[in-house]
DNA sequence: ACCACAGTATGGTCAGACCATATCGAAGCC
DNA sequence: GGCTTCGATATGGTCTGACCATACTGTGGT
């Protein structure tokens, strides 16, 4: 018994070249659409296989911090990308699917951000094109899933709309990830009018700069489009 | 010119894999704590190479659905998990990095988070001996970082309280990738005393089951510890 | 019953090859 | 001069086969 070694997680080769390309960012305070050594090189600076290089990058890819492009030029190769919402889609599209999360969860979720993004949108008086225009999509809707479809946008732009990018991505997740029931709830509900009612009463509080008619109205109607759950 | 080709977003192998392995999750009803095939098997099954088994099971592990191990035994290869928090805090640091996300962002939606997660608790009647237990930790602090190492469990307790794993796992990234910010913050505001009185306030209304108090002590509290982003 | 040790299945890493793709650049043509 | 054409080249994508470190498994000896 040499001593009660703690468990030492040790540290695999793709995961240092993480910390080192990020470290990289950091330091030369590298932004969206800069470029990334080749993988080649890199792998030759750091002193590692291409796999490990290419094995990083997956992870890096994976949470909308790079994009690899084939071929060659200027946007060819891994570029810094920031988009945060497809790797928060797939998340809880995985963890949806391996039943770590219920949908019950996901619904409160996706209320609670919602009534926040309709009160603040309203508050800071924001653009509401975006809003109109997905409601006319949705008028113009001749089946579930592109009604659906455009319900998506509508909810997403009100969430846009509250400035906040993070609270975006994640509405922009939740939505993404719970496409397939709520192509059921529009289906098993049949007529669309209350929904278009509530979507009209919702706009017309952001227009009003009201935002506690604006969170009532999205909480009212998330309980119309999911009255099991309320 | 053939036609106006659309950019035909080619499917990679290794994505290929990761649709393979997560129909197998939902065709076979698997769960965290199943264990995967080994790589090898895997890549023989699904006809291709190791290295794209193995870009996929970075990813998915990136995304917390699974975890490898190395050796041999039941315990050994690659494991489903449930660990939507590691991938979140990840996703979360790496764009606080890039700048994709700013600070202000950040602490909002701790703020809608954490005022929903208070209120949930409160009308939960939810057990709060972590909520204690974390107070406890942070009057036995004898440094910044001790002390945010417990005001972050405090905080973590309360959205665990609220019975939502999904808010608990944000309200855990959140203050993860945000633990630098936190303790910057309790340094410069030198003498805690104040949020220990707010801590106080916020348990006080949790227990008595008051929505509407344990909600707006939140947001006070959070006001105190970050004066100049209200 | 216990223990020591060889066997073996696992993930981790590497080197080197080949392919598909997209740009670049020079040669040739008008 | 401007245009097209086509080869050179740099990039990511994939595959093969090898070797290592690790940790269990089973066997054989005590």
């Amino acid at each position: 018994m040499v001593a009660d070694w703690q468990p030492v997680r040790r540290t695999r080769t793709f995961e240092d070249v993480i910390a080192q390309i990020e470290r990289r960012i950091a330091e030369d305070g590298l932004k969206a659409g800069d470029r990334l050594p080749a993988e080649r090189s890199l792998a030759e600076q750091l002193g590692v296989s291409r796999s490990s290089v290419r094995e990083a990058m997956r992870v890096l890819e994976t949470l909308g911090v790079v994009s690899s492009q084939v071929g060659r030029g200027p946007d060819a190769g891994a570029v810094l990308t920031a988009r945060p919402d497809t790797a928060l889609t797939d998340l809880l599209r995985l963890h949806l699917g391996l039943a770590s999360l219920e949908l019950r969860e996901v619904i409160d979720t996706r209320l609670m951000i919602e009534r926040w993004a309709a009160a603040r949108a309203a508050s800071a008086g924001s653009d509401t094109s975006g809003l109109a225009t997905a409601l006319a999509g949705m008028d113009a809707a001749t089946s579930a899933e592109e009604f659906v479809e455009h319900d998506t946008a509508f909810h997403c732009a009100l969430a846009d709309a509250s400035g906040n990018r993070l609270i975006a991505a994640i509405m922009r997740s939740l939505r993404d990830s719970m496409r397939r029931y709520a192509v059921e709830a529009v289906t098993r509900l049949g007529d669309t009018s209350v929904l278009r009612a509530d979507h009209e009463r919702i706009l017309a509080a952001v227009r009003a700069g009201d935002p506690d008619e604006a969170a009532n109205a999205v909480a009212e109607h998330l309980a119309h489009a999911y009255p099991s759950l309320s």
